[in-house]
DNA sequence: GTCTATACTGTGATAGAC
DNA sequence: GTCTATCACAGTATAGAC
């Protein structure tokens, strides 16, 4: 019979309520506002009282800076599938990143603007949150200069235009599906000044 | 000699001290962020009382409410000097008219993000205070259809590019030129998608 | 008619009892 | 570990001083 030490079945449970209060956070973010939300409200969706989440977190912007990491790290455990079913056509893999990219954040305002917004006051990732996120932009450089032979400055100006984007979606259009056209007329703009052969849907 | 009547003179004290309260208002903001802002600290800054600010705004986002028409005001002052100085060439244009907007938005960063962005909590401008941005938005649709001949769905793909930019300047390199580099290389790279001659310049 | 004093509510955070 | 009690500070409503 196996024997589970103290210590690691302590570790297990403390580790298991810190995902429920994240789950939780993330339930009140995504139907009050991620600004709006308030210790007590996520409190109360485990079951405690307010003062009782600071024996988990150190402070409401440590329950944020976990959840920044957790939403990145979602989106780099996409990436396998997401590379592995690539389409050969250069132009075509740069339209199916980009709105993989749009769908995974479109969708969710409150991810959406924990990840790519500052709309959270006193608020900023730490390094170890930020790591995910950085992991990602790396991965996707790469990808996208081995892919079509862009410049590093280009490569940051299709980042700049589908974040651009995404915020016009939200901003003009959330819910709407017309960004989604934007995308792939802004994808074939920059494939077009990058020198990338067009393919045979269009 | 000019007779004012009474009314008149009141009228032009109350709208002075509203002047004052909000360039107080933006002193603040500047010094310790748009979002830190407090009415105390706008109190202080004109010599009242935080509660006294009630008789010359019904509430703290009135206050950012009239920020907001006054910033997408001013920049819409700048705007025939802009159109008259604008260079001959359409694509030598859209970079200055990239740049005129970039530099006015890049170089302050609570203006940046009570026009661009949605960083406060229940915040939204009201219809009044969105006109100027509306103006603003239509006149370049025009001014950009009429130069290059583009159409609408790609003229809203130049203005997410530029904003996306823009939002990099702030989230990676505020302070910075770097992405002054990237504003041009992406107008040139729009204006190769939309088939503008090349110019003299590069 | 303009500002102040006071107070109410809700927030994040801390201290100490159990 | 979680609770109760409490704090400091925010926006804001009201009543009254001058």
């Amino acid at each position: 019979m196996l024997v589970i030490p103290n210590g690691d079945r302590v570790a297990v449970r403390r580790a298991a309520t810190r995902l429920e209060i994240l789950e939780a956070a993330w339930e009140v973010a995504r139907s009050k506002g991620l600004v709006e939300l308030t210790l007590r409200d996520v409190a109360d969706r485990v079951g405690m009282r307010a003062p009782s989440l600071y024996g988990h977190f150190a402070s409401k912007n440590a329950i944020y800076d976990a959840m920044f990491e957790q939403a990145w790290s979602d989106y780099e455990a996409t990436i396998p599938d997401l590379e592995g079913a690539l389409p050969s056509h250069p132009r075509t893999a740069m339209r199916v990143i980009a709105a993989h990219f749009y769908d995974f954040t479109a969708t969710d305002l409150a991810r959406h603007q924990l990840m790519n917004q500052s709309v959270i006051a006193g608020f900023a990732p730490s390094a170890e949150a930020y790591a995910p996120s950085v992991r990602v932009l790396e991965r996707a450089h790469r990808t996208i200069v081995a892919l079509t032979g862009a410049r590093t400055e280009d490569v940051e100006v299709w980042v700049a235009l589908v974040g651009g984007l995404i915020n016009q979606h939200h901003a003009n259009d959330a819910g709407g599906s017309r960004h989604r056209v934007l995308l792939d007329r802004g994808v074939d703009m920059w494939a077009d000044a990058v020198g990338l052969p067009p393919d045979d849907q269009q």
